[in-house]
DNA sequence: GATCCAGTCTGTATCGATACAGAGACTAGC
DNA sequence: GCTAGTCTCTGTATCGATACAGACTGGATC
């Protein structure tokens, strides 16, 4: 068994509060003193007050959870994700703080056990699909956190930081009309829980529960019907989970059909790289011309030519750790905008008269 | 203040006990009881047990620690690494353990102290400079490990997963000299602590001091070796830092000189996909015909053409995880040697005759 | 010579749970 | 009717530290 702090305190002959102190607060002995401690507790193999005894005593923990409502192997095959945690732990880096990744189980008791039983100060909570049960456990465990996907239901004091989700899929959606298309069919993951790859038929897009998914196909859905095109004449595509190869099998049919789309609007670049590669798939005189922009900038979009709408994802997981390392006084500075902007490239063009 | 367990136990008048075992132990009890127990805790807002009291009681955390012994944003700049998360994190998903990244400051002494205050019950230890310090305090804590890198003084029973570093790295050189290359440049990362950026000359590649890079450069110098080329006769450039912006720094100027290399072997594909960078960003006609190398085969390599070696990398973190997870009774089965293979692409070709 | 103070160190209470031995109550078996 | 065995539940000890109030020492101050 490795000694504990006792342990030392008995060898050297002082009390247990002197030799914490030793490591906590060397400015509460002396120095002599201290050394003789340190120099104790190499000799008897001490590693150190533990770290867990250490947090329960004093209240907290020195680390902050990073919560992905999804298999945790997911977050690190998208790239935003991928950025995102870096920002997060450029800003935890800068705190002293650890990151805790906590995969979740697919079930949701599970799941909410897992997050019950993280030992973390707080959460940074990247939003993949409904994370509303875990914002109810994190509230019910008394913990401060970010979350990344604006919320029906926020609190006013819920610190959050994003985008305009709407303003900025309008904006590339713009783009597209803009260029001509009517033809158009919009991607998305998991518009509905459950729903089958491939077209999709909503009543209304107010009728998708994930805030992220329905804010950025109202923002499409809002530039076509500046050009006078309903929602119902829009073609809705339901890709099970944000990947290439979903997106990629989902899409695919849509191309072989009477009226196919002239244009792809994703709303992820992953989804649109994999719109993307089931076109390259195809032998190259039957590949439609078709626009295909996506949403992010990753880092794959630049080189894929991808039209996109950039949003600053390092910078979102940054400030996301920051608010919720140093929470700022004013609770309206909880509640930050990032900039976003529309990046064209050579995946979209003019509709193609044929 | 949050409720307690105590609390629960006051309200429905039973002992501390008897709520812990409804929480952790469901069976010790009686389903009514039970049931009245989680109904009070619901009704006191009650958030479960506490993970930290819990962690110190039962004596594990339930979370693993991972080691980057670099900038922790680092990790996700590099594919490599972040495939080799990815690998931890499946891991750990089935094993329903969190993970915990720790980033280390720059000083020692402060690394230290983050190694030894991580509340984990154990440690991956991903390999990128001298990690000796950090496997010291480890041991010291009496913590489980899994390396990364072979090391000269590993005890037999430490567990390891990796690659032939050597082998493979003499596999991608033999292909270069079978090209029938003579001059040849090798670029690696920090190949002497604090070493300039650019050409270095390196009595013997024994002097190199991380294993991984002393592991790839040997296996490059045996190749050379075979074709009759010493040491002393291939340039080595170092590079300090792995990302691409250092490698194009620092092999740029090499190309100006007098009997310029006709092929770079990079110790790892970012590394050979900065020189790439930098070939390209010469003007067309002064851009010289060069083989480059790269090693991991990480996602980007193949969209770049790059020759290299592919190591398993989501694997190496999978495989890490296990063994700290779920260490095998055997401890030669602690000690596990992936696969590499050479995968020849376009970024290599036979010497220019000019 | 009394007072104050800064500098050191100690002792006790506490953080919030779980482990484990054992106490009662009840059912079975003979 | 007695022993054994099963279910539930309780009580105490313990995990390994830190916080905080206070005790002691030895000068400096007036």
């Amino acid at each position: 068994m490795k000694p504990t702090l006792q342990a030392v305190a008995d060898a050297v002959g002082v009390s247990r509060s002197t030799v914490s102190n030793a490591y906590s607060r060397p400015d509460q002995l002396s120095a002599t003193l201290r050394e003789r401690i340190l120099d104790a507790a190499r000799q008897l193999g001490y590693p150190g007050p533990n770290p867990t005894a250490r947090s329960l005593r004093r209240g907290f923990v020195g680390s902050i959870g990073v919560l992905f409502t999804s298999q945790l192997s997911y977050a690190f095959t998208d790239p935003f994700a991928v950025r995102f945690l870096a920002g997060v732990g450029a800003a935890a880096e800068r705190h002293g703080t650890s990151m805790l990744l906590v995969p979740l189980p697919p079930a949701v008791t599970d799941a909410r056990r897992a997050v019950e039983n993280a030992a973390v100060d707080g959460f940074c909570v990247y939003c993949v699909a409904d994370e509303e049960w875990a914002l109810d456990v994190i509230r019910q465990r008394g913990l401060p956190f970010v979350s990344t996907a604006a919320r029906d239901d926020a609190g006013a004091d819920e610190r959050f930081v994003g985008i305009d989700e709407r303003a900025a899929a309008r904006s590339v959606a713009a783009h597209v009309a803009g260029l001509g298309h009517r033809r158009v069919a919009l991607l998305a993951d998991s518009v509905l829980p459950d729903a089958p790859a491939g077209p999709l038929t909503v009543a209304g897009v107010d009728q998708v529960p994930h805030p992220t998914t329905r804010g950025r196909l109202s923002g499409f859905a809002d530039a076509f019907a500046e050009v006078g095109l309903d929602w119902a004449e829009l073609t809705l595509v339901n890709v099970p989970g944000n990947s290439r190869p979903a997106a990629a099998a989902a899409i695919a049919g849509l191309f072989d059909q009477p009226a196919p789309p002239t244009a792809v609007l994703a709303g992820s670049d992953v989804l649109a790289l994999g719109v993307l590669d089931a076109l390259a798939a195809r032998p190259a005189h039957d590949r439609p011309a078709v626009s295909v922009t996506g949403f992010d900038d990753v880092p794959e979009a630049a080189a894929a030519g991808l039209t996109t709408v950039r949003q600053p994802a390092e910078e979102k997981g940054r400030i996301a750790a920051e608010l919720l390392l140093d929470p700022p006084a004013d609770a309206a500075a909880g509640h930050v905008l990032l900039p976003t902007a529309l990046v064209v490239r050579s995946s979209t063009g003019p509709v193609p008269r044929s």
